[in-house]
DNA sequence: TCAATGTATATCATTATAATAGATATTCAG
DNA sequence: CTGAATATCTATTATAATGATATACATTGA
């Protein structure tokens, strides 16, 4: 699987802060429960959020976690990158690890190195403020949002 | 890991075959030395590539396997499939195992299908045939296929 | 001061991936 | 007709990734 759970969760849980942080912050608790995702799996997903710049954090009693950016600014493949690190669609080009030996002349390597190309332009080009509106309640369906997100 | 080494052994696999196979057969011996691949782990690729008319396959002695069809008229996405399933991005979106209870009203399952979509679209328009061109010897690289492919 | 929250660390069960092994069937060459 | 070279079938295994859970700890506001 290219997309793995951590970062689908970490999408829900990020289009989940921003439709319910009002001007407050949303608990960890809450999330899980609309969500139906173990909070203590999405816990682990915060930290680099955080540290990115992306969520701020208030520790105890009425904490919770709020959106420090606009999601319009936060692509997929910035969630992605973040939660599970840099998504590659083949193991030759996996991070670090790119010590095939037939780098230099592998007939295949292009191809796949346009498949990457194309899934990270994908990623990049879809922000979670696009999911946001593209599910806005519409006249012709007032019932968006029935679970939350 | 999206494209797994089924594929891409079964890609190199083809492409072997269509560059050595001449007016005969090429035997899986030679194909795993040339290609450095496991002889035994690429001897389960065969069968479906065989049942779909890909590949025609010879016994005994002398025997191995050839091309049915020309290299221009497959696909990347023909190889996946028929070596390793239909790929697809993201859990949710597996073949069959589609019940997600958050289907009908997922706001982030649109674009896991674009992603889909975006893979779908660029394997379907990369042919083996292609790979093979592009990295034919050129006059400003004479010493292509140094390997064997 | 206590209850509600987030944090850190360790552990575990399941599955997918990649690879291997051994016995069997088929064909050609001599 | 026999044997060597090939492909096929079925089972097994090792490793790693994934997804999830448990427990103890730290922080904050009412």
């Amino acid at each position: 699987m290219l997309v793995s759970t951590k970062g689908r969760y970490a999408a829900r849980m990020l289009i989940d802060i921003a439709l319910n942080q009002g001007d407050g912050y949303v608990s960890m608790k809450d999330i899980a429960a609309r969500q139906q995702i173990s909070k203590k799996y999405m816990e682990a997903l915060t930290a680099p959020l955080a540290a990115a710049g992306v969520l701020g954090i208030r520790r105890g009693k009425a904490g919770g976690y709020r959106l420090l950016v606009s999601p319009g600014s936060i692509t997929l493949w910035n969630v992605i990158c973040l939660t599970d690190g840099p998504l590659h669609s083949v193991a030759c080009l996996a991070c670090q690890e790119n010590t095939c030996a037939r780098r230099d002349f592998c007939i295949t390597l292009p191809a796949w190195e346009g498949l990457d190309a194309a899934v990270q332009g994908y990623l990049k080009s879809v922000t979670l403020g696009q999911l946001i509106d593209a599910a806005k309640p519409q006249p012709d369906n007032p019932e968006a949002f029935p679970c939350g997100v």
